[in-house]
RNA sequence: GGGGGCGUGGUGUAGCUGGUUAACACGCGGCCCUGUCAAGGCCGAGACCGCGGGUUCGAACCCCGUCGCUCCCGCCA
C-alpha cells in the first residue's frame, strides 16, 4: 500500500497508483461518469469514477472522510490537468447530516451571523482558509522581520492585578479571591523589557471590554506589539513600523497561492518608499480645507476624519498607508512622551490603513520623575503602579513602541467588511461561542 | 450610553402603495445524462412570513410592544 499522496504532490505521480486522503468537497454525478472532488490541507484533487465505484457514497454526504486510491493520469479536461482513475473509495469517516454550507459553491453564500454560529465547520471554506492563512503569513512577517532588527520575542503575562491604562474596559475575574483582570495590552511588561533587551516584540491576545459593536471591534484580539530602547523620537518608532508592515506585506507575498490570491482577489496595498505622514493639526486643517469636514481643536479624529485623510495619503501620495502623529496629549495614555516643541502635542502616532487606525505607537517617558508627575496629573495613585516604576528608578533609555491589530491589517488588507470574518472565533459584546 | 437597519422554507434573498396557490437562487431527495469543473435537464419535499397584541371584511405587507441579529456614533487595534 502506498504511502498518502498530497493533492499538491499529484502532478509528481503522474502513472502511479496513489493513496489521497481527504474530504469529499463535490461530486458531480453524471450517470457513467462522475467527478469526485477531494480537499484536503494542500488543495483538491480531481478523481473520475464510474457509478460502481461510487456506490459506496450512496447515503453520505460531502465532507465524509475518504480515502481514494487511484492512478494518476494527466488529463488535459480535468483542472489542474492531472486526475486519479480507476479508483477504489475507502470511508474513512461517514457523513450523514447534511452540512450547514456547501462549499464548493462559488459564491460565498453565508451571512456573518449564521456564519459564526457555525463557523466549526465554516471555517473550511476556502475563502476561509486563505484569510487564515494569509494572518498566519502576517504574523510570519511580523516576526521575522523584527528579529532581523534584533528584536528578542517574549511573552507577558495576560492575568494582571492592576489595568495598564484607565481601568475601565477590563475584564474582572475572580483569581482566587482578590480581583485581577485580563491584560488590555502588554504596555508595562514590554517596556519593562526594553531594559532588558533593548528591542522586544509580543504576538498575543489582548482583551478589552469594550461594549461596541461595530464591524471593527471585538472583545479579544490579537495585538503584534514591540517596544524599542535608545530611539531618538517617535520617528524611530514609525521607521520601525514601516519596516515592519513592509515585512508583513512581503512574507504575505511570498506565501499565498495563486489561487488563495484570486479567491480573496488580494489587491497589495499602495505602500511607497517612505509612508507619507501628517501632522494631527494639519490632517485636520487638510480636511477641512480639501473635504469641508470641520474637526479643528477636536481631540480625537472620528472614523469619518480618519477615511477622509486615508483619500488624501492615496490621492496625494499614492499611499494606502499615511502616519498621524502628534495626537493630542489629553487623549493619550500617561505614559506618552509629549512633543519637545509643544507640550500640548505627544510624540505619538497613528498609522492608518486604508482610512481606518492600524497602528498606535510613540515615544514614552522613560525618567522616573516623569512619570510621577504623569500619575499624579492623571490623578492615578502612583503607590499601584510602584512594581511597574521600579525599572524606571534604574535606568531607562528613550524608548518607544507601538501595537498592530492582526485582524484589522488582515481585514483592510483582503478589503473585508467585518473583522469577525478574519478572527478565528470572534468574542464579541453578544457572542462568547463557539 | 445614544441612533439607524433588518428578522420570510436548511441557506441567501424577492414580495412589503394590504386582497387571500408567498416567489427565486443555492442546498436536499428522485430520475436522465461517458468529461464535468459554480456541471446541465426534468420532477419533488420543504416556510403559514421572529414572537405577542392591534387596525381591517381581509396583513408577510400598516400600527404598538417584545425578543433576536446587524451597523453607526462615543472608544479604539
Amino acid at each position: 500500500m502506498p504511502e498518502r499522496t498530497l493533492a499538491s504532490e499529484l502532478k509528481a505521480s503522474v502513472g502511479r497508483r496513489v493513496r489521497l486522503q481527504g474530504w469529499l468537497h463535490n461530486l458531480r454525478k453524471q450517470g457513467k461518469v462522475n467527478f469526485l472532488i477531494l480537499r484536503d490541507r494542500t488543495g483538491f484533487v480531481q478523481a473520475v469514477a464510474s457509478p460502481g465505484e461510487i456506490e459506496i457514497l450512496q447515503g453520505l454526504q460531502m465532507e465524509t472522510v475518504l480515502e481514494i486510491e487511484g492512478t494518476v493520469v494527466e488529463a488535459a479536461p480535468a483542472p489542474g490537468g492531472f486526475e486519479l482513475q480507476n479508483i477504489v473509495l475507502k470511508i474513512i469517516n461517514p457523513v450523514t447530516d447534511v452540512a450547514p454550507f456547501s462549499f464548493h459553491q462559488k459564491e460565498f453564500n453565508a451571512s456573518l451571523p449564521y456564519f459564526l454560529d457555525h463557523a466549526a465547520v465554516g471555517q473550511r471554506f476556502p475563502r476561509q482558509r486563505a484569510i487564515l492563512k494569509l494572518a498566519a503569513s502576517a504574523v510570519e512577517g511580523f516576526r521575522k522581520t523584527l528579529r532581523s532588527l534584533g528584536f528578542t520575542e517574549i511573552f507577558t503575562p495576560k492575568i494582571v492585578g492592576s489595568a495598564t491604562e484607565s481601568g475601565a474596559n477590563v475584564f474582572q475575574i475572580d483569581y482566587f479571591g482578590q480581583p485581577a483582570y485580563l491584560a488590555q495590552s502588554p504596555q508595562f511588561y514590554k517596556q519593562i523589557m526594553v531594559g532588558v533587551f533593548e528591542r522586544v516584540f509580543e504576538v498575543a491576545p489582548v482583551f478589552r471590554a469594550e461594549k461596541f459593536d461595530t464591524a471593527r471591534h471585538v472583545n479579544e484580539y490579537l495585538s503584534l506589539d514591540a517596544e524599542m530602547g535608545f530611539i531618538e523620537n517617535h520617528f524611530s518608532v514609525m521607521d520601525a513600523v514601516s519596516t515592519v508592515i513592509r515585512g508583513m506585506l512581503q512574507c504575505i507575498r511570498e506565501n499565498i497561492s495563486d489561487e488563495d490570491r484570486q479567491l480573496l482577489e488580494l489587491e497589495f496595498p499602495a505602500i511607497p518608499d517612505s509612508i507619507p505622514w501628517i501632522y494631527y493639526p494639519e490632517a485636520q486643517e487638510m480636511i477641512f480645507k480639501r473635504y469641508g469636514i470641520d474637526a479643528r481643536g477636536e481631540p480625537d479624529l472620528a472614523p469619518e476624519h480618519e477615511k477622509a485623510i486615508g483619500r488624501w495619503a492615496k490621492e496625494e501620495h499614492g499611499s494606502d498607508f499615511v502616519f498621524v502623529p502628534g495626537y493630542p496629549m489629553v487623549k493619550r495614555p500617561f505614559y506618552t512622551h509629549p512633543s519637545s516643541e509643544d507640550p500640548r502635542f505627544s510624540n505619538s502616532f497613528d498609522l492608518l490603513f486604508r482610512g481606518m487606525e492600524l497602528v498606535t505607537g510613540g515615544q514614552r517617558l522613560h525618567r522616573y520623575d516623569d512619570y510621577v508627575a504623569a500619575l499624579e496629573r492623571a490623578h492615578y495613585p502612583v503607590e499601584s503602579f510602584k512594581e511597574y516604576l521600579e525599572c524606571f528608578r534604574f535606568g531607562m533609555p528613550p524608548h518607544g513602541g507601538f501595537a498592530i491589530g492582526l485582524e484589522r491589517f488582515v481585514a483592510q488588507l483582503c478589503r473585508l467588511d467585518n473583522v469577525k470574518w478574519v478572527t478565528l472565533f470572534p468574542r464579541d459584546i453578544n457572542r462568547l461561542r463557539p
